[in-house]
Formats: C-alpha cells, sequence, structure tokens
DNA sequence: GCCGTTTTCGGCCCGACTGTTTTCAGTCG
C-alpha cells in the first residue's frame, strides 16, 4: 500500500522490539516519527525526492537514513536486525493487556518463555508461582488474557463508534445525575476508525455515575474501578473509558483527554517555557489553578485561541494558532445540499419525495441523486426522479459511470457526472483527458486510493481545479470510501475541491453528514473548498451568473 | 533518537490504578 503507512508500520515494529531491549527513550523516538508520517498529505518519495526529508517533525538524521534505504532498496536492515535478537513470539506478549516489555523481557531472560504457548504452559506447570512480583491474582489475569487473546480487538469505522457513543451518553444520562458528558479522545477528532471511546463526565455523584456505567448495556465485562474512573469491555470488544471530574477542571480533562498525544506533549512544553504546568485538572502556576472549566480557557491562558479538536495532531496546528492564522474550518450549519444520494434502482415517487423532505429539513437548497448508468440506456430511476416536482430543493441528477474513460458531458437531462472508480497512481493522464472533455462541470470522483496520498493529491491537482471535485461519502458502511485525513489536506492543500455526502437516503443522514464534515475538518478543509457549502450555479466550472454583478 | 535562539548535552508528560509490595514497579492512556 503506501510508503508512507509502510515504513511508519516499521518503524512502529522497529519500537517495540527496541522496548523489548530496555531502551528508554528511543521507542517513543520512532512511533512518534510513524505518527508524523502517517499524518503527511505528500508522499514519502516525493519529499525525499525534494531533499526535505528531515524537515518532518520526528525525523532526524539516523531516521532519514532508514527512510531513504527504505525507498531504494523496499527495507530497513535495522528491522532485521533487531528480530534476530529477540524471540519472535515475545512481542506477542506484550499484545496481552497488562502485560508490557518488561514483563516479557523478564519471562524470556528469567524463565525462558518465548512466547504464549510457552507462557500457556509455564503457568499449567506452576513454573510462575513463587517468581518474585507474581502473585495468585496475576497469573490469574494473565490466564485469562492468554484465553481472550483469541479475539483480536480492531478500530471501529468513526460511524459505528457515532452510534455505540450516542447510546452510552443517553444511557448515562437518563440512569445517573451528571453534567456536563462528552466522548474524548481520537472519537472527538474524528479520527476515520476509532480504537477505544473515551467517555468524560462531570457530576457530584461520581460513585453513582461509575454504577451506571458498570450496568450500561452491552457490557461484556469491567476492567477496572476506581474512585474517579473506570474501564468497560463492551460485546464486540469495544473498550470503554471513563473518567468524572470536577465542573472547574472539566475543560482541562476534555482537552488532556481529546489529544493527540503529540499535540498535548508539544502544549505541554509550551506551558513549561512559560513557567505553567498543565494536565488533566487544569493549568498551574506554581499550586495555583489559572485556567481549567473550559478548553477555551486552558488553550487562551498559553495564548492560544481554541483550535478545533479534530485538527490536534501537532501537524502545525499550534504554530498556526500562534500566528492567527488557524484555517475556518467547515461546519454543518455550512452545507447547502448534498451531490451524491442514491437510491434503489426501482426507487418509487415516496422514497424521491422523504429523502427532498429530510433535505428540506436540514435547509438544503438542492439534492443530487446519483443515478449509475447502464449500457448506454438512461436507466428508469432517471426518469422516476423526473416525475418528482420539487422547487425547494431542487432536485439534480449525477450520471454515475464506473470508470474515466465514461467521464466526458453527462447525457441529457443529467447535470453532472461521476465517476466511481478509485484515483490510483498512474491515472493522471486519463483524469486531465475525461476533465478536458466535459463541457459540463463538474465531475465528481467518488472514491479515495486509500493510502496512496500522492496520488489522491496530485493527481487531480494537476487536472485542474475547475471540474473534478472529490466526493466525501460517509455510508452507513462506507465510512469514507477511501478518503483519509492525510489525503483531503493533500486535496485542500493543491486547490481540489471536495462534495461532503451522506450518500443514502433511508434516514440518518444528519449524522452521516456530520461525521463528512468531521473528515473534512480533519483534513484542514474550509468551506471555500466545499462544492456543496455554495449555491449549485457557483459550483466551480460554472458560468457565473449574469447581469450587474458578473465580471464585465 | 530527537530536539533546541537561554541548551549541541541533557532533557524527554504525567497521573490513576493494580498487584505486589512494606514503599513501589509496571501498565495504561
Amino acid at each position: 500500500m503506501g510508503t508512507n503507512a509502510d515504513v511508519a508500520a516499521i518503524f512502529r515494529e522497529i519500537a517495540d522490539l527496541l522496548d523489548l531491549l530496555g531502551e528508554r527513550f528511543k521507542p517513543e523516538a520512532y512511533r512518534r516519527a510513524a505518527r508524523s508520517l502517517e499524518g503527511l498529505p505528500e508522499d514519502l518519495r516525493l519529499i525525499a525526492q525534494r531533499g526535505e526529508l528531515d524537515a518532518i517533525p520526528g525525523v532526524g538524521e539516523a531516521l532519514r537514513q532508514k527512510i531513504d534505504e527504505y525507498l531504494t532498496t523496499g527495507a530497513i536492515p535495522y528491522l532485521a536486525k533487531l528480530q534476530a535478537e529477540l524471540p519472535p513470539g515475545l512481542v506477542t506478549l506484550t499484545r496481552l493487556p497488562g502485560l508490557g516489555p518488561k514483563t516479557a523481557r523478564r519471562f524470556w531472560l528469567e524463565l525462558g518463555i518465548v512466547g504464549p504457548t510457552e507462557l500457556t504452559e509455564a503457568i499449567a506447570a506452576g513454573r510462575l508461582n513463587g517468581v518474585k512480583g507474581f502473585g495468585p491474582r496475576k497469573i490469574e489475569l494473565i490466564r485469562d488474557a492468554l484465553a481472550s487473546a483469541s479475539t483480536p480487538s480492531h478500530r471501529l469505522p468513526l460511524a459505528e463508534a457515532d452510534r455505540i457513543a450516542q447510546g452510552i451518553v443517553a444511557s448515562l444520562r437518563s440512569r445517573a445525575p451528571l453534567d456536563a458528558v462528552e466522548i474524548a479522545g481520537s472519537f472527538r477528532r474524528c479520527r476515520e476508525t476509532v480504537g477505544d471511546l473515551d467517555v468524560l463526565v462531570t457530576s457530584n455523584e461520581p460513585e453513582k455515575v461509575l454504577d451506571a456505567f458498570n450496568s450500561l448495556p452491552g457490557k461484556a465485562r469491567q476492567l477496572m474501578r476506581g474512585p474517579t474512573k473506570a474501564t468497560i469491555v463492551l460485546e464486540g470488544e469495544l473498550q470503554v473509558d471513563l473518567r468524572v471530574v470536577a465542573p472547574e477542571e472539566f475543560g482541562a480533562a476534555l482537552q488532556y483527554f481529546t489529544g493527540g498525544k503529540d499535540h498535548n506533549v508539544h502544549l505541554r512544553s509550551i506551558a513549561r517555557d512559560r513557567g505553567l504546568r498543565i494536565n488533566e485538572y487544569g493549568v498551574f502556576r506554581g499550586e495555583e489553578r489559572v485556567a481549567g472549566r473550559t478548553e477555551e480557557e486552558v488553550y487562551a491562558t498559553l495564548g492560544f485561541p481554541w483550535i478545533p479538536p479534530e485538527i490536534r495532531e501537532d501537524h502545525g496546528e499550534i504554530e498556526a494558532a500562534a500566528q492567527g492564522r488557524l484555517p475556518h474550518l467547515v461546519e454543518l450549519g455550512s452545507l447547502r445540499g448534498d451531490l451524491h444520494v442514491h437510491l434503489a434502482p426501482d426507487a418509487s415517487t415516496t422514497v424521491i419525495r422523504s429523502a427532498l423532505a429530510e433535505a428540506s429539513a436540514l435547509g438544503f437548497e438542492y439534492v443530487g441523486f446519483a443515478v449509475p448508468l447502464g449500457e448506454g440506456a438512461v436507466p428508469e430511476l432517471a426518469r422516476t426522479i423526473r416525475t418528482v416536482p420539487s422547487e425547494r430543493p431542487r432536485i439534480l441528477l449525477g450520471a454515475e459511470v464506473p470508470s474515466w474513460e465514461g467521464a466526458s458531458d453527462p447525457p441529457d437531462g443529467f447535470d453532472y457526472t461521476i465517476v466511481t472508480s478509485p484515483i490510483e497512481a498512474g491515472s493522471s493522464s486519463r483524469v486531465r483527458s475525461a476533465a478536458k472533455k466535459s463541457s459540463r462541470p463538474p465531475i465528481l470522483f467518488a472514491h479515495g486510493s486509500g493510502g496512496a496520498p500522492a496520488s489522491a493529491g496530485r493527481t487531480p491537482g494537476s487536472a485542474g481545479r475547475s471540474q473534478l471535485i472529490a466526493s466525501i461519502v460517509v455510508g452507513p458502511d462506507a465510512p469514507s470510501r477511501g478518503w483519509d485525513s492525510a489525503t483531503l489536506r493533500g486535496l485542500a492543500e493543491s486547490g481540489v475541491e471536495v462534495a461532503l455526502s451522506a450518500d443514502s437516503p433511508d434516514g440518518g443522514q444528519l449524522d452521516r453528514l456530520r461525521l463528512a464534515v468531521g473528515l473534512a475538518r480533519r483534513g484542514w478543509t474550509t468551506a471555500a473548498t466545499v462544492t456543496n457549502a455554495r449555491p449549485w450555479s457557483a459550483r466551480p466550472g460554472s458560468k457565473p451568473p449574469a447581469g450587474r454583478d458578473g465580471p464585465g
């Protein structure tokens, strides 16, 4: 897949191995670089060609050399060297909950245990009994962890996490006395996938909140519970953390638990430079709390405006905030229509009317239905849609074709073309010629490359911004159709427009649009480059409306 | 391994919780 993701994965693997070797700071250095690479809007090869690898945050001389090695040979020998020093099963042990590198290393060196199988056998044979640091409870926990290790935990698509999160919030609110409640973590940053949920609550009665949390519907087991925090695992293996804080700490806690890690580390180092200390309870000068009730307060104390959660990755947002040039990110309320709504081929006028009604409730000026074109014939669906009268929202028809070869002018009666094939490396010339052929813009391309930011980011850019629009679709099963935030940022920087869409007329449109907007915000997208944040008449490539407002 | 106009060496976020301790180490987020 993508070069950036490949190198990042290798760096993470190296970090795990260095952990096992007992290294103190190198592992985090490799992980920081890995996170940095994953957020790059551009392919490493292109950055290397310009000789700018060591301008990447977290990449110094040693890591630059390793990236170069990978780009020329396809491998990083240092990884193989480390792998040769350690039993291959050892890393697997550190994946078990509650078992980290220190313990795994002790198993290996003191007991000759080199993997899960050997550990299971050792416990069964009683070889851990009496070993320093391993009481009966700990041995029991490790045995449980080994037994449940077969169910791999995975990250959920944002849309699915959103459904679960809404259920948790509603359930807690109905059964416990709480004031503010917010889901922080990568969920709040609108990451494409979510590994766990961080629920943050203020309440005068933490005990009752923790009780309600512990009896959430769908709970599989409790991992831990203290006076102010608890962790449970839901059926389906999603981990949920709860934290109860005082109202005057809520902003600081929200900031702290929203992350991302690098953003927070950077922020804390700035605080330290200014004689301040920042943690989840507030910003402190000495013992005195100087901020903490709201996030705005926390950022203001450090001299920054509030930074939107979606871009808190230490990818330049702190510098932008310091210089007063944070982008004004697109908002749900910016949208004036949807350009990519799918209907069943035999959809009735009733279905179409209800889709229009939902769009109308959102205040939309237009709805664009995507109609797949068959063998030259205009399908029945297009004829049905045309029989439905609607002045507002206005009905638009998008002719959906599977490949760039068909991406010329849409047939009569259609307003634009949607190409559903992914943008891939090497498709640049085809995209360009398709864009040239069309006299009736715009063309939406509906799928990202999912891991080739360079091609997706540059191809449409080189084709010109006037006619090509990336369609960011958040459907129930397709979280973002291959568009990740790094790619989106690349699009935004090269001036390519995006269209944000909920895809489906079957209800829940608002939630999915919200997520599409969140993903776009993660990519630093402003309303200025969102096609459906403008009237249809002001779309890219369209002739400016004639009249006194027109040029000339 | 990275980083830095107060540093090119000496730092590197920090607090909650657990199990094992008799004052703390390891893990996690």
